[in-house]
Order: structure tokens, then sequence, then C-alpha cells
DNA sequence: TGCCCACTGGGCAAACTTGCACGATGGGAA
DNA sequence: TTCCCATCGTGCAAGTTTGCCCAGTGGGCA
């Protein structure tokens, strides 16, 4: 981490430009929403809001390529001599364990996001870069090319079809779901 | 005004400088106040505060220098063929009407400030460029050079005694000490 | 006395923001 | 269809902030 003012203040213009982006796509429907608007609400010039994002997409998904990151972090930061699978698993634990997230306002937000056609694209598409370098890295734990994609590639679909149901069936915890669908 | 973000922004660090700095004088007393302090205090870098401010004292006399900015906008907004005592005091009436400082954090700050020997100079210093200005302003209105001085420096003196009278004796307001001072 | 150290003011380059201009895109009205 | 208008992405110049620098000042201490 970088204590310096600059670098303090250039995550915070993005987290503005997140979170407004995030409300303004709540309060009136994710295609009513200008970058003008997100801009204005974040105290920041339109010009200045592309120096951060290529889109309005991409502000509203910054929360979750944050998240993502975080995840692969935590894969990242675990001994090199752990089973592969185990070191998902761990991760996602962690990950739910740390950002204990029954923020009903998170809940809202993906209920509206969720199946709204251009945004999902984004998703997909954060998810798939996310996929690559989680692919590298189990390649660097000794795991053969297509047995690290795959793996990659099932986890995370995994990760995100828990997330999805439990959207829609919030009676147990979301930690639950994930780790049934990782089993 | 200028409605502009770039210019709004300015406004809005210059006074985030100017009431951390007072706040800061306040608290620790006006000398054991350092200006990377300040400027911590205001989010900005120590760098910054010297592109608003010669020193810690502009600093902190800002707002008086707004106060007076103030009273000469109100002076030339007067018709010129007011006689020139009644514009003073017209103005410095209106002065106090829009400002209606029973704000106890000014008193304080008042009593705090007043006597503190660096600070003192800078303070005549700020009442001295307002005396040249306001006696330019009467020349314009018809006064001869020496009337002219002798009218705003008396003016501006009788203010400042009504305002420290004041300090000293709240029991009255201090637009009627100002009304007597100018009479 | 001489030395140290915190604080300051300001030069400078690099980084960042803003304002503006221009072309591209797409939806809706004539 | 064609035109209009809002929105968008981006290049560019000017304005602003930051970080680092160094020399000057003044208080405290050996």
């Amino acid at each position: 981490m970088d204590t310096g003012l600059r670098e303090r203040k250039k995550t915070a213009t993005r987290m503005a430009l997140h979170e407004a982006a995030v409300r303004l796509a709540l309060e009136h429907g994710p295609d009513r929403v200008t970058v003008e608007s997100i801009a204005d609400a974040a105290e920041v010039s339109r010009r200045t809001f592309s120096n951060y994002f290529a889109g309005k997409e991409e502000a509203i998904f910054y929360g979750d390529l944050v998240r993502l990151r975080r995840l692969l972090e935590l894969v990242r930061e675990q001994p090199g001599d752990e089973p592969p699978r185990a070191v998902l698993t761990t991760a996602a634990e962690r990950l739910l364990a740390e950002s204990d997230r029954l923020d009903p306002a998170w809940v809202a937000q993906r209920r509206l996001l969720r199946g709204h056609p251009s945004l999902a694209a984004h998703q997909v598409a954060a998810y798939a870069a996310m996929e690559r370098d989680l692919t590298a890295e189990l390649a660097d734990r000794g795991l053969s090319g297509l047995r690290a994609r795959v793996l990659a590639a099932t986890f995370l679909a995994a990760l995100r079809a828990a997330t999805q149901h439990w959207l829609e069936h919030p009676d147990r915890g979301l930690a639950e779901w994930v780790a049934e669908a990782l089993a």
C-alpha cells in the first residue's frame, strides 16, 4: 500500500465514482443513468470519469472486480504445496469470512443488476479475465494446462452459481451454498 | 460567480484550509500549529497550502479578508450621489445584517487570536490594504485625497474598535456598538 | 559560542483534472 | 427514410496538485 496522498486520492475518486454509479443505477435503473450524472454525483468532471473507467458498466462492476482480485490474492498467498482444490476452497472461505456481506443494499443491487443484458456482458467479461489469471496461478502450482483451465473454470462457475442461488434463496447463508457448490 | 467545477473546487480548497487553520489554532494555540498539520487536516499537500496562502497567519485571517472584501462590495454597489458617510454606515449595517454572527465559535476565535503578536500584525496589514481600496473608492465619489483617506481610516478604526469592545462587553449586540462608534 | 533540528517558502517536473472540441453512435420524430 | 439530438469516447491544451528538492531561519542544547 502506498500511503501517499496522491495514491489515496485516486483510490477515493475511483470509489466515489463506483459508489455513485451503483447508487444511481439502483435509483433510476441502469440505462437511465448517464456518465455525466455519475461524474456530477462524484464531484468530478465527465472527462475524469473516462480517466478511471471505460464506461458506466465498468464503474458499476468495479466492486466485483475488487472482490475477484482479492480472491486471487487469497489464492496466491497460500503455500505452494497445498492441494489445488483445497487452495481454492480455502480462499473462497476466507473471502466470505472477511466480507460479511449481509448488507441489504448489496443484495438489492445484485438483484437489480442480475439479468440486465448490457450489464451481464460486463460481469461475464470480469469473470473471464479472472479465469485467465486463476488458470495461470494453478499452472504455477504444477497442474497441467488443461487441468488448471478446467479447475479454474469450474471453481468460478460454482462460485457464481452459489451466489446466484443465494440471491433467490436467502434462507441459508451464502457461505453454506458456496460450500455445497464446491463439494 | 463562475459555476465551473474547477472554480468551485478551488474555493472549497481555500475554505477547507482556512477552516482547518482556525480550528487547529484554537485547539493547540496559534504558534503550536504547523503548516503541515493544517494541510493534512484539509486533505491537501503542504505544497498546495503554499499555492493558496503565504503563511498560516494569512490562512487564519482569510475569513476577515472575505468580510472586508464584502464590506467594500457593499460600499461600491451604492449610488454615487449618496453622502460618503451615509454610504459607509449603510454598508456597515448591511454587513452586520447579512452575517448574524452570534456564532460562539467565532467569538471564541477572536478572543483567542486577539492580542497575539504575530497574528495582530497580519490583521493590521489586512485592514491597511482595505484602507487603501476604501480610500480609492471614496475618492471616486468626489472626496479630496485627504478627506477620503481620513474618512476611510476613521471608519475602519471605528469598526475595529467596536468589534473589540463587543468582544469584552457582549451584553449589547455588535450592531449597537458599531452604530455608536460610527456616530 | 557553535551545532542540530524542526519548520518554512518556493523552484521544478511529473502526475492528475478540467474544459473544450470533434466525430461516432443510436433512438425517436418528421 | 432522413434528420435531430443526447450521449459517449477521446485528443489536446491549460490549470492544479503533488512530491522532492534545497536554502534560509530560529529555538534549544552542549
